[in-house]
DNA sequence: TTTTATACATAAGAAAGTTATGTGTTAATT
DNA sequence: AATTAACACATAACTTTCTTATGTATAAAA
């Protein structure tokens, strides 16, 4: 198979983040977006920010599924499933709780990107008088 | 010890940024600052990244020195030891490798950053036209 | 009929941190 | 004078969080 290949001529058209950079935000990009469209599945998730970002940011399902699991553990996420046909489909939406996490966890993310532009000298001055 | 309640109160008072956040971008902060100032030991990084940041990132030395150990074994930095009386400090510059590493690793980090304010609904629209 | 897309799940391994510990020097405090 | 804090390095055990690989199964397309 000549799948290794395709994909090394798919990274070099379309590059992606290093995996490192996503690390640490998946919970925030899945939480923000559950608040934006009120409900969605997994694969859903996965598709909509593929979309959104040009490819630049896909989302592994070994990286999405235990996300969701745990998110929804602690009590962030709800779910329902769904039968379409015979295939199930997993809804997830945000608690109360979530909602109030959703919030937390961007405006940390937003100042954080905020102090990395300054440290990283990518603004002029940081806006603060 | 009041140790523990006191790193508590101080965290109430100077908030720092979750630690998933910072993971992955401690390389990209070390090669930025040395690309700035030239020359830097361990210690100065973690004291200047604080001042910089007001607190909101403090790099650990656990995190720091291995990161310079294997930015330096990859062949991004040099290094030379200077002795301040009987105490070792170990200088960390660039290679000429190191320079096109930081170039790139900045540049990504501020797409990543564009992406991820679209994507968080952060910036009303992707300059993109 | 075989591949691709849809849709879930989990397990082994790697990466990159945290936390804890260790060594030793120098300055400040009590 | 003695102890604590700051300086300055290093490493090792552990945790979290992802990647990669694998597994199951349905539906649509080639």
């Amino acid at each position: 198979m000549y799948k290794t290949c395709i994909l090394k001529i798919l990274m070099y058209i379309c590059p992606m983040y290093s995996s490192e950079l996503i690390k640490g935000t998946l919970k925030t990009i899945v939480l923000n977006l559950l608040r934006d469209k009120g409900r969605m599945y997994g694969y859903e998730i996965t598709a909509k920010v593929k979309e959104l970002t040009e490819g630049k940011i896909q989302i592994t399902e070994g990286a999405l599924y235990p996300t969701l699991h745990s998110l929804e553990k602690n009590g962030e996420l709800e779910t329902e499933k769904e039968f379409i046909g015979k295939r199930v489909r997993k809804y997830y939406s945000l608690t109360s709780q979530g909602q109030e996490t959703a919030s937390q966890k961007v405006n940390e993310l937003a100042d954080f990107m905020n102090t990395m532009k300054f440290l990283l000298d990518l603004e002029p001055k940081l806006g603060n008088a």
